[in-house]
DNA sequence: TGTACATCAGTGAACGCGCGTTCACTGATGTAC
DNA sequence: TGTACATCAGTGAACGCGCGTTCACTGATGTAC
């Protein structure tokens, strides 16, 4: 993923992933039937739990203020916890998310609309487009992880924890 | 453009470029130095094209909801008169961004930078880490544009402009 | 304990392919006299 | 008007390269008797 990350997905060769493995490249292929199904199973492990992750959080008891907090505070601690994880599902998210099943199960999109989509029918934030607002909410922490990876963002998530839970707040209110 | 947004930047070879353009791969070399250099120009001249208007936007007069809101509706018309060129800047951002020259001119991410940072300096907004805040606002129009993109939202940003001002203008609140 | 065999993760060498790129050449168009 | 030449966007054929992938083989480890 540090590779993927570094040089870009397709900047990487098998025989690359095999040297950060500490093999030969044919080896690769006891484990990974091609260089495709490699970086799919890549992004879909990392992409499917921080979808289960996510509906964890979502499922905070309480007013949706709570779980917005929740999975707030989530996404930042994933992101300080395992910023190369992060970023690999950041910078690779256009190649793989058109292949994604759309099988609503563990899809951290698919999750936070549906939060919202609720919310909005039990009358606890303004009714408004909710997969428009589920963008803007998503938009945030993209971004702002976006401006970490480039450097336009100094700070981490977790000194900004308190300031973007009051934006994502304010989005919804 | 089309070609890169629809099958990834890596994905299309020079030949399928040329065929594109109705000529052979050779040609494409009386006009551009490499293929590294084509997308790069491609990109650049797009990015700093947006800059440059986005920059026209930052300078409307008045309080600085209107200057935001200028930024927000110009984006919304920029994605809606060309989507190919927008989803192209969407799609190779993290290919490209890298090796942006840093100088500030026009580029759109340091122009909505220096806006909000000016109106917090006049007190016309209230006082927050104003990188997180342009994260913010830019988050919620590319992930927008990212929804669109995949389907995930219907609507237009032609019809969600008032929508998406809002949520700018509470963002910023 | 010692011997024979099975297992299996890992490897060296090689494959065919499609890529980016080069280059001598073409042939239509414009220009000079 | 006709002829000779210059210009130059575009091309066909070919190049070397690095890629993903295959496959027969290795050699360490575990197991049966």
């Amino acid at each position: 993923m540090q590779l993927f990350v570094a040089h870009g997905v397709d900047a990487v060769s098998m025989r690359d992933i095999a040297d950060a493995a500490g093999m030969k490249a044919p080896s690769l292929y006891a484990h990974f039937k091609s260089r495709e199904a490699l970086v799919s199973e890549m992004f879909l492990t990392g992409y499917t739990e921080y979808g289960r992750r996510l509906a964890e959080a979502a499922a905070t008891p309480g007013p949706f203020h709570d779980k917005l907090e929740a999975m707030i505070r989530l996404i930042c601690w994933l992101h300080t916890d395992d910023p190369v994880l992060f970023n690999f599902l950041l910078v690779t998210q256009h190649g793989n998310l058109r292949d994604i099943p759309p099988e609503a199960g563990a899809n951290p999109v698919e999750i936070l609309c549906a939060a919202v989509a609720e919310a909005m029918q039990r009358g606890e934030i303004p009714q408004r487009d909710p997969a428009l607002v589920a963008a803007a909410l998503m938009g945030v922490m993209i971004q702002a992880a976006t401006f970490m990876l480039y450097g336009r963002l100094t700070k981490g998530f977790i000194e900004l924890q308190g300031e973007i839970v009051g934006i994502a707040q304010r989005i919804v209110s």
